[in-house]
DNA sequence: CGACACATGTAACACGTTACATGATTTG
DNA sequence: CAAATCATGTAACGTGTTACATGTGTCG
C-alpha cells in the first residue's frame, strides 16, 4: 500500500508541510504505521510532478496544497475497492498453496503450525481489544484492534478449511502405502 | 510479499531453471499470481549472492539448486506468521482510518460505499466458489476461492462495526439536528 | 513460414526501508 | 548547555511492474 493517497487525504482538509504530514499520518493510523520523513518528501515530489499538489514557500518552509487533480485522484481512491484490480496475493494463502505444491505431505504441518501460532495471536488480540474497551481508547485504536481480531478469525477459519480438505485428499489419494514421488520433505 | 521464499519452496523439491520456476510458481498459485520472468532471474541472482542457491550450467541452460542456507531460510518462512513482525497495514483499514482523520463526516460515506461494493464482490465470489465446487475444480483453485470469500466476509463484518461506531459517535457528538443521513459531503 | 512456447536476460521506474546530513527551535 | 523536536532533504538498497532484446525449438 502506498502512502500517496494518505497524503492526499490529509491535504484535503488543508495545506501543510512535510513534517506535519508525517505526524498527521501517524496520528491518523493510530501509530500503527510509522513513516520515515524522507519518504514523505519524495512522495510529495512525485505528487507535485503529477500535478496533484502545489508548493508555495514561506519563510524557509514549504507548504503543500492539494489541487483539483489531486482531489480527483483522492476521490477515486475513496471509492476504489482494495485488491479489486490486483488479486489477493495474501501471504498466508500463498504460503499454504506453495506448501501444497512443493511438498504436499508437509503442507499439513504448515497449516497446523500456522493455526496454533495464529490462535495465540488471536487470544492476545482479543485481550488487547478488551483492554481498550475498558480503558476507553479512542475510536481509531478500537477499530484497528477490531480489524486485527476479525482478520485473525477469518484466517483461522480458512486454515480449518485447508486442513479438512487436505485430510480428505490424503484419505482418498493414499488409502494405504502409496509411494508418492515426494521423498525428501525438506529438513 | 516477495516471491523469494516461493522460489525456494519450489526448489526444495528439486533443482530447475528460471523459466521452469516461473511456470511452477504460477501453477502453484492457481494462476492467481502471474510472474514476469525477469523478476525470477533477478531474484535468483540475489538468492545466489546470499548463498541460498547454487547454479550449474549445462548445455546453455542454468540449473538452480537450493543449498542448506536456502532450506534454512525456507524453513523459517514456513513457520513465520505473516504480518506478525510488521503491523497490519491493511488497505481497507487504512482507508477508513484516514477517512475518519481527514473528513470525519465523510467517513460514513466511505464505509457504506465500500460495503455496497464489497457486498457485490462477495456475491460474485460465492457464485465462483459454487461453480468450482460443482465443476470439480482442483484443490488450489477451491482453497483460493474459499480464502477470497472468507476475506470478504470478514471485511464486511468489520465495515458493519465501523458504521455502528461512527453512528454512535455522531449521536453523542451531535445529539440532535443532523439525523445522520449519509448523503453528500466531501468537497 | 509464422505464431507461439521456451529460455535468458537488461533497463527504467515506483515505492518502502534504513540510514545519514544539516540546521532551527524548544525545553529540561 | 544538551537533548529533543521540528523541518528538509539525499543516498543506497530490495522488490515489484512493465517493457524490451535475443535467441531456439515446435507445430500448424
Amino acid at each position: 500500500m502506498t502512502i500517496r493517497p494518505g497524503l492526499l487525504a490529509l491535504l484535503a482538509s488543508g495545506p501543510s508541510h512535510g513534517y506535519q504530514l508525517k505526524t498527521g499520518f501517524e496520528a491518523a493510523t493510530g501509530g500503527m504505521w510509522k513513516l520515515n520523513v524522507g519518504q514523505v518528501y519524495t512522495t510529495l515530489d512525485r505528487l507535485g510532478r503529477d500535478g496533484c499538489v502545489v508548493v508555495d514557500v514561506h519563510d524557509d518552509q514549504k507548504r503543500y496544497a492539494i489541487t483539483a487533480a489531486g482531489r480527483e485522484e483522492l476521490e477515486s481512491w475513496w471509492q476504489a475497492l482494495p485488491g479489486d484490480d490486483s488479486p489477493p496475493r495474501d501471504e498466508l494463502v500463498m504460503k499454504v498453496l506453495l506448501a501444497i505444491a512443493a511438498a504436499p505431505q508437509a503442507a499439513l504441518d504448515v497449516v497446523t503450525g500456522q493455526r496454533t501460532a495464529l490462535t495465540e495471536v488471536l487470544q492476545r488480540r482479543r485481550r488487547a481489544l478488551r483492554a481498550e474497551a475498558r480503558g476507553g481508547a479512542d475510536l481509531v485504536a478500537r477499530l484497528a484492534a477490531d480489524a486485527a481480531v476479525v482478520r485473525a478469525e477469518g484466517d483461522l477459519r480458512w486454515l480449518d478449511l485447508c486442513e479438512a480438505r487436505l485430510l480428505e485428499l490424503h484419505r482418498t489419494t493414499e488409502p494405504n502405502s502409496h509411494p508418492v514421488t515426494n521423498q525428501e520433505a525438506h529438513r
